[in-house]
RNA sequence: GUGGUUGUAGUUCAGUUGGUUAGAACGCCUGGUUGUGGUCCAGGAGGUCGCCGGUUCGAGCCCGGUCUCCCACCCCA
């Protein structure tokens, strides 16, 4: 028999200890801030009914969906004519359910599905794996997380306040000072495409504008040509593109821009009540710049829209992205729904920090002290140091094999165990341990209380 | 989905116009040191040269296909 080399699909990745450490405080990290809003925890299967996917992500959505084969003979109920249809037409004869491509659907399934017994506003967060099936690229996966809170069910703008409120805890706590929240209105670049008499185009418009730090003025505005906007419109543009100063100065350029547009105004409206509540939450930084170019790309918001980035990493993506989307619910026939959400990418994050080498040292092992044994009393006596050690809540571990200190002592140094403690016969005697710390290479002799004391520092 | 690029040891890479038994560094294992790791010294293990086919007396090297990796675009976290 041949034995195939192991491996693993395309754009997914393992995770080993130590990235784990590593990703696991940055996710308890975010759990914690969302946990502190009073956001709750909510988990939905990894697989859907494809109907609850389809036509949730536009055209090209559909095509990135992973679908999963029908159990059993899948060919039985296809018909020589669902051949002949092509792939499209016979795709949801034989898949019928698909693996999840972001949380925001299937939260919004759950929303209708259970909306008899929640209780509104609802708040909830969800850290979970999606896949889509695009090509992967660096920062790009066919399966990584997103770890989303979305509130149902209030048009309220404290939630956008708040939002900006928990990514400032979040960076903060991970140790991500210097960041920029870009933050715009959907309502306002759809009133601008009317301003500028490009009615019914604001999907363009968006695609291209978000573009605009990346290619720059000149690009866009050739983008925007070739998907018809008149010459005339990009003129009327330019006041757009050359907006500027402090965010006060912004809106009140924005409030004289658009004083014969009802969109605009409340547009502007929502905005300036966003930054009101941030100042009354408190005279802090957040780090808020209002920029008017940018869209994003999820055609399903209708509101506020907000984007993260970290300003001194080589990584330039977007770390943490939301909006507000007034009819999500819409679709599976509970209208009248509005929420906001946000999501925070852990890939990203986790690259964002490793290239500003910020992760603190304390998650590069799990295990605090490392316990040495020589023989078979000195093992036993290890093993009731350990039993002390783990009741005082210190993570703790014995060599399970007897073999020699050179070689204990590397397994220690290999995993980046702080602490060793060394149990022998003069030790035992004496009712004193040897307790050596890895990094600096001291070692003391200490009594059971104070290693523990030491340890629980 | 479109275009380009890469593939040799666990890892990063050498490998001459095609020529005997494919190399280095790091890592790994053993010993020097039977109670002291991270330094040093000595030794050792480890390869279907991505895969399939073709050209040739002979292929890691040339040709075709395929897969994979990475990059740009599209789109996105």
């Amino acid at each position: 028999m041949k034995i195939d080399k192991p491996s693993i699909p395309k754009g997914t990745r393992d995770f080993g200890p130590e990235k784990m450490l590593k990703r696991q405080f940055i996710l308890n990290t975010i759990r914690a801030v969302f946990e502190k809003y009073g956001f709750q925890p909510l988990e939905t299967p990894a697989m859907e009914n494809l109907s609850v996917l389809t036509g949730k992500y536009g055209a090209e959505g559909d095509q990135l969906l992973y679908k999963i084969l029908n159990s059993g003979d899948f060919l039985s109920k296809v018909k020589e004519d669902d051949l002949q249809g092509g792939y499209k037409n016979l795709a949801p004869k034989i898949a019928e359910k698909g693996l999840r491509y972001d949380l925001t659907v299937p939260f919004a399934r759950y929303v209708v599905m259970n909306q008899h017994d929640i209780t509104f506003p609802f708040k909830r967060y969800q850290i979970q794996p999606v896949w889509r099936a695009d090509r992967p690229q660096k920062g790009r996966y066919r399966e990584f997380y997103q770890c989303d809170a979305d509130v149902v069910g209030t048009d309220s703008l404290i939630c956008e306040s708040e939002i900006i409120l928990m990514i400032n805890e979040v960076m903060h706590n991970l140790g991500i000072h210097d960041f920029s929240i870009k933050l715009n209105n959907r309502k306002i670049l759809t009133a601008i495409t009317d301003l500028v008499g490009a009615h019914g185009k604001e999907a363009q418009f968006c695609v291209a504008i978000d573009k605009l730090d990346k290619i720059g003025r000149q690009k866009v505005e050739e983008e925007l040509s070739n998907n018809g906007f008149s010459d005339d419109s990009i003129k009327k543009l330019a006041p757009v593109f050359e907006i500027q100063g402090t965010n006060a100065e912004k809106l009140s350029q924005l409030e004289k821009l658009f004083e014969n547009s009802e969109e605009g105004k409340v547009g502007y409206a929502e905005l300036r009540q966003v930054f009101d509540f941030l100042n009354n939450f408190g005279e802090g930084q957040y780090n808020v710049e209002l920029d008017l170019t940018l869209a994003r790309g999820l055609s399903y918001y209708t509101g506020i829209i907000l984007e993260v980035r970290a300003n001194n990493s080589s990584i330039k993506s977007s770390i943490t992205g939301g909006g507000r989307y007034d009819n999500l619910t819409g679709v599976f026939g509970l209208s009248g729904v509005s929420g906001v959400g946000f999501s925070f990418g852990v890939d990203r994050i986790y690259d964002v920090m490793e290239d500003l080498d910020i992760f603190p040292k304390e998650y590069e092992s799990s295990t605090k002290v490392l316990l040495l044994h020589f023989d078979e009393n000195s093992l036993n006596a290890s093993i009731k140091a350990l039993a002390q050690l783990r009741a005082a809540d210190i993570k703790s571990e014995v060599y399970p094999d007897a073999v020699k200190i050179k070689k204990q002592m590397n397994y220690a140094n290999k995993k980046g165990v702080p602490f060793v403690l060394m149990i022998g016969e003069d030790e035992i005697k004496e009712g004193k341990y040897q307790l050596k710390n890895m990094k600096s290479g001291e070692q003391q002799k200490l009594s059971m209380e104070e290693i523990i004391l030491h340890l629980s520092a």
